[in-house]
DNA sequence: GCAGGTCATCGAAGCGCTTCGACGCGAAGG
DNA sequence: CCTTCGCGTCGAAGCGCTTCGATGACCTGC
């Protein structure tokens, strides 16, 4: 059973072969007759066009690469959500997705780039200083990133406002009345590492808190249960009026809530705690938390559009913030 | 900046095109001196092979499909541990990944198989009666997949021995002479939609305890902490005398701990507590967890490994099991 | 010293597709 | 009635690579 190609489609509809290309590909008009008859030669023989050769001839692999940072630190479910989203959105352009790790490095974009596997970049998890920048810039394939580097300059960006995301929470329990509040963030790696969300979502919280008048405290976290622990225990004993956490750490979320247990504070009673996380683990913990959502599909379909846009030749913001969202549950008040 | 391409370097070198393309692909004795001159205009020409071009005389696109369930229920951590590991071992085999998600179904599987998009295809999370195993037989391009459908029959899967390490969790238990024991599975939507480790899991866990003469128990359980500690709670309510409890949910297994402790069990004094889950889950639980691993990364470097032997030409295993391994930690004795 | 055999290299024929220019034909315009 | 135009279609020229058969150059052995 050999591979149907397009030639056998010309043949088994009358027509010449670049007719055939035509009607897939609607460059050409081409009459109503003539087109049944070959989308039915197509259906019948059940062509799929080849796509190395149709790389080859147009130029354009039809295939984006998508750079994941799979490595500690991250937030799985987060990131997972965000791969779906993105395969998702480039299906619905009829592309396909080519999945890299952040470890091949620069020299792996260069290589899917230069030997035409790929059309266009998502990049994902810049970091403030991020060696692939220059490479980017370079690149005569578009990129899209996800995260901003120091210099957004000539590039595309997409994320979370996450400084909103950090203001809306301390926003959020000025409204309630509170007075002292503070803010757990990311596992320490993950400042050290530069990638800029972190440090911007402390900074908005920080302001915010301040505009406010309030006592505001931010500092990393790291995930294990213990640490966290003691963590919270630091902060309540530092702080005897505290009355607000925020947790901008998806790992961390349950264990603060358990931690607070222990400590004998109820939430939201003695502690109103707001959560920078997914919706499901927030509606998971238990009280559900009040949290800001990582709007991960969102981001995805955005990077993916605004990425097809360039392949288009359309030029598109240097810079795309998504507005963070508040949604109220049961540990704050 | 015109890209580079093959015929450049034959120039640049002064040798034929087919003669770079030899060096390159090694097929053919190519003098030490023409070689070396091949291999030096590459690089000062920064010539990168045409993919499509490649595929296209070739037919082999050196690209495989991934295709990943994201959807539901599915342990993140580990889906992406493995995908990491299928990532890096296939680029150690000079390939690249394509990302697909499972709700593409059969007609995407044909689709990227048909157009040539891809060499071979990597599937997870196969399910007993799966559409897509039909297709997959009929397939010319090999594939592998992640767990087991009813009948493996001509394919070639590679799954972790959930079976043994149901097995093996029972065993530790009797070791330490417990006498009445129980197992906390994975949400009952895993059951229904009849992904068979689950099962298997617990049939090995029960064969096992009923060879020592243990009493032992076996459910689904949700992965809330409500849930948990309703589940558990029912547990001890039921069987006064339980002593040992496997988790096999790595979302529950931080619950279940926290869950004894709310309910005044010591782990490991009164309650020990064996998960099957990855070692980074088990590790930062408190305490420690003893666990049987899922080796994530094995069975996707296995996976890897196996589907380019069948790109090769070999034969392999229909079925190949990786053996679990227990790490004793403090949540037993 | 020449048939036969290696070894290194070359040239050309595709691989399956897109795209450009050309062409025929009927309709519209003078 | 003849030109002009545009529509629908065709043929052919690549796209950049692999691979097969051919060709010398050189060595071996009798």
């Amino acid at each position: 059973m050999r591979t149907v190609t397009i030639a056998d489609v010309a043949k088994h509809a009358g027509v010449a072969v670049s007719t055939v290309s035509y009607v897939l590909s609607g460059k050409r008009a081409i009459s109503a007759t003539t087109r049944q008859r070959v989308l039915d030669s197509v259906r019948v023989l059940g062509y799929h066009p080849n796509a190395g050769a149709r790389a080859l001839a147009s130029k354009r692999a039809k295939v984006i690469a998508l750079v994941l940072p799979l490595r500690a630190g991250m937030n799985l479910p987060v990131l997972m959500q965000f791969a779906t989203s993105v395969v998702t959105t480039a299906r619905q352009y009829d592309h396909d997705v080519l999945l890299m790790t952040a470890d091949e490095g620069a020299d792996g974009l260069h290589r899917v780039a230069a030997s035409a596997l790929v059309d266009g970049l998502l990049l994902m998890d810049v970091e403030i200083h991020d060696p692939r920048v220059p490479l980017l810039r370079k690149l005569a394939e578009p990129s899209v990133l996800i995260g901003f580097p120091a210099d957004p300059e000539g590039l595309t960006c997409v994320d979370l406002d996450f400084a909103r995301a950090g203001a809306l929470c301390a926003d959020h329990l000025a409204d309630l009345g509170h007075r002292e509040i503070a803010l757990l963030g990311a596992p320490r790696v993950v400042y050290e590492r530069g990638t800029g969300f972190a440090e911007r979502t402390m900074a908005g919280f920080v302001d915010a808190a301040r505009r406010h008048g309030m006592e505001a405290d931010a500092r990393p976290c790291e995930e294990s249960f213990d640490e966290v622990h003691a963590a919270v225990k630091l902060l309540l004993d530092e702080r005897p009026g505290l009355s607000g956490l925020v947790v901008h750490n998806e790992a961390a979320a349950g264990h603060v809530l358990g931690a607070l247990r222990i400590l004998g504070r109820r939430v939201p009673e003695d502690v109103s705690v707001v959560a920078i996380c997914p919706d499901d683990i927030a509606e998971r913990a238990s009280p559900a938390l009040t949290s800001v959502l990582i709007p991960a599909e969102d981001v995805g379909r955005q990077a993916v559009r605004l990425l097809m846009a360039k392949l288009e030749g359309q030029t598109v913001p240097e810079s795309t913030l998504l507005e963070p969202r508040l949604t109220i549950r049961e540990s704050s008040r």
